[in-house]
RNA sequence: GGGUGAUUAGCUCAGUUGGCUAGAGCACUUCUCUUACAAAGAAGGGGUCACUGGUUCGAGUCCAGUAUCACCCACCA
């Protein structure tokens, strides 16, 4: 016997809890000898700040995941790290200088920056990893990994070199997205796209040697300093004529060729265009191909340059008006036309992307995304939910070269070194610096200034982490025959694109292998109205804070339940509670088994332990949940499984059996129910489970104990009856309750039924109804003179002999209700089996359930039928 | 322009392969502090499952189309 609180309070365990499975060693699968194995690199977040909403929230997907594994006997790793996060990072840490020291990362130099930034890094880890371990996170924290650490890194510019070795790296001077205030280039996944009103400015161009003008059409007026080309659709009759001639480009009065290009849409605008490679990616294109000169007329911090003529020096916005009052003087402005359209802004700053041609470092993403796509397709990976594995084969269809160097300051430089003789033309690929140039044996070399982008290391942190650590790669990453070992990715849907896809590439590219077999998105959380949260907006949950108020097991159970994969939830205060209250509702059942004499939790049960039918049918009820909870996390639905688990745990368990037995004890069944409804829930409610598990004085911490295996199924069918009984029971207890009959009063049960089925269920459980209702004694359809109360359960009728206190009006009412709705349901079950069609092509089983229902529903109507006549007085 | 998802009770959402009268939580109404639990229990109200067709004996579930909303992608200058 034991004094338990009424209340589980988190606060006051949660902490103790996880120092002692840290101390267990069992987060570290070296502590767990299997033969299959289970792994999920977690996915880095950015060592810049602190956990948000949605790193909980994939946290507790694999974490659930995790631990059902561990539990299932394997050796399981999860492996945490941090992502150093290029260019997120250095605009979060140039902030933090600029707000404490005032200054700029300019001031300070590259160096001292790079250090500055590691060390704010390696302090935000720690602290990161504090709040991760307060949501129950299981990772083994002696292998976390940082995406700078050296042997991370090394294996990473290791691929870079094997790439550039096999000709897939190239350098080259093309078109790129370039943040003006990250000063950078950008990929294509880094670059948002807004929508903006704006205007169409429609500009002539004199043609050479005439009178006449070609009008373009441009949103963006100060690029045609840098014209080098008018382009229209060979197609287009209106201009047929113009094609070989040339036009003279206005206030820079240069002679530009005037070309057809296909790609030139013909019902926009004027349907000729200006053309400026320097400075839009179309353009970019159309002038590779027709052989048009580049003139960069923007620099790298968004001003006019020198080719820009009398607007050098402006920015673009100040040249554009200069421009437009300028041509309207030289009456070349035709019109100007408002015009809604998509800006480029930088994913990470918001600030808008200039198009520049720039040299940069390119990945050739030809053959790689090939191979991508033959995984996916032949299930080499499971994608949850099925649908994304279409958007991500897409994706990748229309993938383009990948620009993998970035000139930010924060992040590993290239491996790449130039000779002061030889110049940037000739280089050497080198993971150490060169001793001597091997093109001129020049001795003063120096390293490429780009670093990577951060996506080209975190692309490989499913093998880089592995193999940083013993025969990790070996026993973890999937191999081409791999039954034995298990592996998982979980990550947000946001992520699709940006990393999931990375990996896929790269890992196949570097091992020859998928980087794990099962990829799992989830949604984003979203506030109560469905917003994302945000900085700006102020709408954000922080989960540390809802941990404090509610306790980790309920933010949790608020996270995955109710979600589907992929699919956005919303997630706000009294929802996390209802949660709470679920807690404590295990709690409290826990603690009602835990107070009774001589109970204990209890691994194994014998059928000689079965005693009565209510032994027999929560045992075979717990028997069909463990296996269908089993089957839910085969198929990754977590959500799913917690609700068959929670229905089982409170509707059946707690309002059923435990109810029963109050009158009829059996110690040993409560014990084993609880002993299995405390490790399936402990991958959801780690903390909660594993407090009351030790307060039962087991010995062993529950994240090591073993799943539950369903017992084979006994030929038994008496436990359907327990439903039936439980009914009779129920309604029983309540006309004593509604009629204030105090517990001690015996009364008297008559029940009359024609069922044969049934009265043998109440025979054979006569003692048990009798108990339960403290009925003194049962009789069988007799007849019973004086004032009762009754009530129909299915098809059998239930009097209680109590004069007086018969509400006539209120029962008859009841019983009409009753009986109008089954009148209803009779009519359509009825009229569906007398329908031809339906009885000749229907499943036998189906015809067959169906009028059993029936038959049963009239045997109900006709009771209920006596039942209003003998309501109704003489 | 293309794609994806959503549309089920007042609100937030489940609904696994089509099959007994469509579920949960919150909110609401009435009652109860009954010794596991008022963070609870009992009883109850509330839904032509967005719309229109189709397939089927049978559709919330499958198919086609429509509408509304959300998100993603795209080189319309």
């Amino acid at each position: 016997m034991k004094e338990l609180p009424k209340i589980y309070v988190p606060q006051e365990v949660e902490a103790e809890i996880y120092a002692r499975w840290e101390a267990s060693g069992f987060f570290n699968p070296d502590n767990i000898s299997s033969s299959e194995t289970y792994c999920n690199v977690l996915p880095p977040p950015n060592a810049n700040g602190e956990l948000h909403i949605g790193h909980a929230s994939g946290y507790t997907v694999m974490d659930i995941f995790g631990r059902y594994n561990r539990m299932n006997g394997k050796k399981t790793l999860l492996l945490p790290g941090k992502d150093h996060a290029g260019i997120q990072t250095q605009v979060v840490f140039e902030k933090k200088l600029q707000a404490e020291t005032g200054k700029t990362r300019q001031e300070i130099g590259r160096e001292e920056f790079y250090k500055k930034t590691y060390a704010f890094c390696l302090d935000r880890a720690g602290y990161m990893r504090n709040q991760e371990k307060k949501i129950g996170l299981g990772a083994d924290w002696s292998r976390e990994k940082f995406t700078l650490d050296p042997d991370v890194l090394k294996s990473a510019l290791e691929t870079f070199v094997k790439m550039h070795e096999a000709g897939l790296i190239y350098k080259g001077k093309r078109i790129i997205n370039w943040c003006p205030r990250c000063a950078t280039a950008l990929s294509e996944v880094e670059v948002l796209h807004k929508d903006t009103p704006g205007k169409l400015y429609f500009i002539k161009y004199p043609l050479e040697n005439s009178e006449e003008f070609v009008t373009v059409a441009t949103t963006r007026p100060e690029t045609m300093l840098g014209d080098t080309a008018v382009a229209i659709n060979p197609k287009d009759e209106r201009f047929k004529n113009l094609v070989g001639k040339n036009a003279i480009l206005p206030l820079q009065n240069t002679v530009i060729p005037i070309i057809a290009d296909h790609r030139i849409d013909l019902a926009f605008g004027t349907g000729a265009v200006k053309i400026t490679p320097a400075h839009d990616p179309l353009d970019w294109e159309i002038g590779q191909d027709h052989q048009l000169a580049e003139i960069q007329i923007i620099n790298e911090e968004a001003l006019i340059t020198e080719l820009g003529g009398k607007y050098a020096g402006m920015t673009a916005h100040e040249a554009r008006e200069e421009i437009i009052k300028d041509l309207e003087k030289l009456n070349l402005l035709e019109k100007i036309e408002d015009l809604p359209h998509s800006v480029s802004i930088c994913e990470r700053c918001k600030t808008t992307i200039e198009p520049l041609t720039s040299s940069q470092w390119f990945i050739n993403v030809d053959s790689l995304k090939k191979q991508a796509i033959q995984a996916i397709e032949n299930g080499e990976i499971e994608i949850f939910p099925g649908n994304f594995k279409k958007i991500l084969i897409d994706w990748f269809d229309n993938l383009r070269d990948w620009c993998i160097s970035r000139q930010i300051w924060w992040g590993p430089q290239f491996p790449v070194w130039y000779c002061d003789k030889c110049g940037q033309e000739k280089y050497v690929v080198s993971l150490e610096k060169p001793t001597t140039c091997p093109h001129c044996g020049g001795k003063n070399l120096t390293q490429d200034e780009n670093t990577f982008d951060t996506w080209f290391t975190s692309g490989q942190w499913a093998y880089t982490t592995l193999q940083s650590h013993g025969n990790d790669f070996e026993n973890f990453y999937p191999s081409a025959n791999d039954k034995k070992k298990h592996t998982m990715m979980v990550m947000g849907r946001d992520l699709l694109f940006f990393w999931s896809s990375r990996m896929i590439m790269m890992s196949l590219y570097a091992t020859g292998q998928v980087p794990f077999r099962n990829l799992f998105f989830t949604g984003l959380v979203r506030d109560k109205d469905g917003h994302k949260f945000s900085k700006s907006r102020g709408n954000g949950i922080d989960p540390l804070t809802m941990i404090d108020k509610f306790g980790a097991d309920a933010l949790r159970m608020s996270l995955i339940m109710d979600s589907a994969p992929g699919q956005d939830s919303r997630l706000y205060g009294e929802k996390i509670e209802t949660f709470r209250n679920f807690a404590n509702k295990l709690w409290n059942i826990s603690r009602y088994c835990l107070t009774q004499e001589g109970f204990e939790l209890v691994e194994e049960i014998e059928e000689d332990d079965i005693k009565s039918i209510a032994d027999r049918w929560i045992i075979d009820y717990l028997n069909v949940t463990i296996s269908g909870i089993n089957k839910l996390f085969e198929a990754k639905q977590i959500s799913v499984a917690a609700d068959v688990l929670k229905s089982f745990t409170w509707d059946s368990f707690a309002d059923g059996y435990i109810e029963v037995s109050k009158i009829e004890k059996n110690q040993k069944v409560l014990g084993y129910v609880l002993d299995k409804l405390l490790r399936m829930w402990h991958p959801f409610m780690p903390f909660i489970t594993e407090h009351i598990w030790t307060i039962a004085d087991k010995k062993d911490l529950l994240i090591i104990s073993k799943w539950p295996t369903p017992l084979p199924q006994k030929e038994n069918e008496t436990w359907s009856d327990f439903p039936f009984l439980q009914t009779i029971i129920k309604s029983v207890r309540n006309v004593r309750k509604e009629k204030n009959i105090e517990i001690t009063k015996k009364i008297e049960l008559y029940i009359e039924t024609s069922s044969e089925i049934l009265k043998a269920a109440i025979v054979a459980n006569e003692e048990f109804i009798k108990k339960s209702t403290n009925s003194s004694s049962i009789k069988y359809n007799e007849i019973l003179i004086g004032g009762f109360i009754q009530r129909v359960i299915g098809e059998c009728i239930i009097k209680i002999p109590l004069e007086g206190l018969i509400d006539t009006e209120k029962e008859t009412a009841k019983a009409e209700k009753e009986i109008a709705n089954l009148e209803n349901f009779i009519a359509g079950l009825s009229g569906r089996l007398s329908n031809q069609e339906f009885v000749s092509k229907a499943p036998a089983q189906v015809i067959s359930q169906q009028q059993e229902t029936l038959a049963k529903k009239q045997t109900e109507l006709a009771e209920l039928k006596k039942h209003l006549k003998s309501l109704i007085p003489n």
